[in-house]
DNA sequence: TGCTATACGTACCAAAAGGAGAGTGTCAAC
DNA sequence: GTTGACACTCTCCTTTTGGTACGTATAGCA
């Protein structure tokens, strides 16, 4: 066994001092974020957040290059996670529109955030890593 | 084809309204925070701002559960965008630190409001699951 | 009697992720 | 002389992810 190092752990402490310091705090949340970082669920948020309800195949639309399958299964998840609410209108060509509740505006806004970082040092992560496989490159030489 | 609807788009243009409406802005930030937004990227940063500097089997002791090629492949991929630096001391046992820079530690900054959010949600979230599951098993009965 | 639209579900398959475990090179300590 | 520390690297193998394509139900329309 040479996988998982010793449970040396109790990092993170300082994070949110008032709160919880709960042994399995971290190991939640970290699930948590590993399930909604996932590519489609931050553009369908995204995309939730700034268009308001919207219907299944409008959101196909924005929600560029994902596969229906893909896009039907990160919905259901939102929605077991309590950040979309779908409704289902009984009519003849089925009418489902999706809509963010309070906790996925709320998810939205705190991932706000990451979304300015990533557009403003897009360029500098960019010339890193041109820089970055240069030198790699330069080495097998 | 049934995949990738089509391509009407222009999503996500009031985000950052001053900043360029690049139609591959959208695109390059997504991709960007889809690499950066995975499971142990997002657990090295944390504890790397929280520890400073640190070897790299001590890193691997506090993420717990990553195996030494998912460290290593992370840690790599952090270097290559532009997250860390990678210092090699050539003495007899080898000894590296990974240190985070200006770029890692802003971004880490800017994910403290999503674990804040987890955190302070983590109960909603869990609860929302319950909810879902038990409304799920009983269509099915 | 087909045809279309909508929102999926499902079967199949290829690619990628990722874990287990062993190997590597070097030098110092026992 | 062998063992151990460190920071990997490599191979093998299983699991997961995700794309393609087709199926489905229903009713209005031509």
């Amino acid at each position: 066994m040479q996988t998982a190092f010793s449970p040396a752990d109790a990092s993170l402490q300082a994070h949110i001092a008032a709160e919880a310091i709960d042994p399995r705090v971290e190991a939640l949340v970290t699930e948590l974020i590993g399930r909604i970082a996932d590519k489609w669920t931050m553009v369908v948020l995204d995309v939730l957040a700034e268009h308001g309800e919207m219907r299944f195949t409008r959101l196909g639309e924005l929600v560029e290059g994902v596969s229906q399958k893909m896009l039907t299964k990160t919905l259901r998840q939102m929605e077991r996670d309590g950040l979309v609410t779908r409704t289902v209108h009984p009519v003849v060509p089925p009418r489902v529109e999706y809509k963010l509740t309070e906790l996925g505006l709320g998810l939205s806004e705190a991932f706000c955030g990451v979304w300015i970082w990533a557009a403003q040092h897009r360029e500098q992560v960019e010339h890193a890593r041109q820089t970055f496989d240069q030198r790699v490159a330069e080495q097998q030489k």
